[in-house]
RNA sequence: AGCGGGGUGGGCUAGCCAGGUCUAUGCCGCAGGGCUCAUAACCCUGAGAUCGGUCGUUCAAAUCGACCCCCCGCUACCA
């Protein structure tokens, strides 16, 4: 039987500054759902990267007093050192500077515009000087521009127009076709707009900048940075006739924020629509990270710094906040605070101690050997635990299925309550039960592989302290489900996986 | 302004689409107790909400409809 392919992308992030707590979210989000899709058996290809080819990055170096590949490479590898630092798998990291992308970039405008849906015309708007860029009317303040105070100018140049409104009616179609965008209310969103505004043509290039990808056919002009940064998703696996791009195109899953979902879901497709390349089959529109209840903002300074969170609390800790304590689907807030309370009270207090206790029952009652059980078969607690055991992977998937990232979380984190819940109902420690332990520790098994994806390395840490074979992954996510510790089977030293912080 | 989402005990939250089993779920916090295998952890009990407001549909509404008040999102280059 072949193996069913999942390519999954997160959006490429703008390398103009630092990432924050945004940027972190998307990923440990987009890793959740690899692995997750991995441990299922899926053959997964998971990419991220950065879009270096925005004109704005020049003004951003200049104001760092770097050249601009010189403060793009430096940028870029914060972000590459981010997803190392918080355990991403990703299989890939593009960056749209790099040969392999500008050429595809090209390419595909090439083939827009052989295909009869890139035009000249004449572009006219405020502009700028200061920013080098156009203004629209929300983006000033008193008719000038907020950052440099001058009034922009009306201009009018020659840029290339990408026939947008061809596809008014296949975009729609696509979109109007269930689950294209997850969730609904993002679909509602897109289509209202279409249907009240129509889709009009694109200005595809810029002429006044200096940094970006060329035309290829009219050097003069760069390709607009969005119609560039889209292309990422296939430039990346070698498009048109890279061997990656065979076994992974098209995208099973494109992760993004709602603030971009207009170009991933119109503009993107039309592109695609436009060359003849298969449509992606979903775009995942999660919600945004606050702080504090204030929107994250350079400029407001309301920005966590990931890598400084890192100096306080462990990956596992800040990764399982992320995919806990924000809603998936919505905006959620960051505080430290409710970061210490969730840690603490759940992962560690919780799960944690869950899985130390039974450990060390089993290392104090039976010297590290797991008990033989005598009748829990008859037994009506132990028989919802083990019904509990065989659940979890079941109703977690159907919620990962549908990418309720942190409600399926919640369910590992109801779990652990039932299990502390019938330890404390048995006391093994006291009535040395042996069926009550050799349930929990199956049950601890199964908490390393459920929470494999969310929390990799401590998982691993579990797996290693029930001194089993391998890794949870080699298992797979159904395994989660069995009772495979046996007895007599002897486990580790019991160790504390989750500290408290 | 238009379109969309939402307002549930101190905080967050489930339920609403398919009305009754909701005398409303769970978590945090708070008060009291238990236990002591465990990372002052875990377990139990309790206080605390007429489910934004008004009106309506119905034998029956947190759940459906209308209107009003408040919050938020989207409206072409911000994860």
């Amino acid at each position: 039987m072949k193996q069913e392919k999942f390519y999954i992308t997160t959006a490429i992030d703008y390398v103009n500054a630092y990432p924050h707590l945004g940027h972190l979210y998307e990923k440990v989000c987009a890793d959740i759902i690899a692995r997750w899709n991995r441990l299922v058996g899926r053959d997964v290809y998971f990419l991220t990267g950065t879009d270096e080819n925005a004109a704005k990055n020049e003004r951003a170096a200049k104001e760092a007093g770097l050249e601009v590949k010189e403060f793009i490479d430096r940028n870029a590898k914060r972000f590459q050192e981010l997803c190392k630092a918080f355990n991403i798998s990703n299989d890939d990291f593009i960056r749209t500077t790099e040969e392999r992308h500008r050429k595809v970039s090209q390419l595909i405008f090439t083939k827009m515009f052989e295909n009869g849906d890139i035009y000249k015309s004449s572009y006219s708007g405020l502009y700028c000087y200061g920013c080098e860029e156009y203004k629209t009317e929300k983006d000033l303040a008193d008719g000038k521009c907020p950052e440099h105070g001058t009034e922009p100018e009306h201009i009018e140049e020659e840029c290339y127009f990408f026939r947008l409104s061809k596809y008014e009616k296949p975009v729609l179609e696509l979109i109007e076709r269930n689950q294209f965008i997850i969730p609904e209310k993002r679909k509602q969103e897109i289509v209202a707009r279409i249907k009240a505004e129509g889709l009009k043509d694109l200005a595809v290039s810029r002429s006044r900048i200096s940094w970006g990808v060329n035309v290829p056919f009219d050097p003069k002009h760069k390709i607009y940075v969005w119609v560039d940064a889209l292309v990422n998703y296939v430039s990346a696996l070698g498009y048109p006739d890279g061997e990656k791009y065979r076994k992974y195109w098209p995208a099973d899953v494109h992760l993004i924020g709602k603030g971009i979902n207009w170009f991933h879901s119109v503009i993107w497709p039309a592109i695609l629509l436009s060359c003849g390349i298969p449509l992606p089959k979903h775009v995942l529109v999660h919600g945004y990270i606050t702080i504090g209840g204030e929107k994250l903002s350079k400029s407001r300074g309301t920005s966590v710094d990931p890598f400084k969170l890192l100096e306080k609390y462990e990956v596992d800790a800040v990764r399982y906040f992320l995919a806990r304590d924000i809603p998936f689907f919505e905006d959620g807030d960051f505080t430290e605070k409710a970061l210490v309370e969730r840690v603490n009270g759940e992962l560690v207090g919780n799960i944690g101690n869950f899985i130390h206790r039974t450990l060390t029952l089993i290392w104090n009652l039976y010297g590290g050997q797991v008990p033989e059980p005598r009748n829990y078969e008859k037994d009506e607690e132990c028989l919802k635990l083990v019904e509990s055991i065989r659940r979890l992977p079941r109703v977690m998937r159907e919620k990962l299925e549908n990418y309720e990232i942190d409600r399926a979380l919640k369910e590992v984190a109801d779990f652990a309550i039932q299990c502390n819940r019938f330890l404390q109902a048995k006391e093994p420690w006291r009535t040395r039960d042996p069926d009550a332990l050799f349930i929990c520790v199956n049950s601890v098994r199964t908490l390393a592989i459920v929470l494999q994806p969310y929390l990799p390395s401590s998982s691993e840490k579990i797996w290693k302290l029930l001194n089993l074979e391998g890794l949870p992954e080699d298992y797979g996510w159904n395994s989660a489900g069995e009772l495979a510790v046996k007895p007599g089977h002897r486990i580790g030293r019991p160790e504390i996986v989750f500290r408290k912080i």
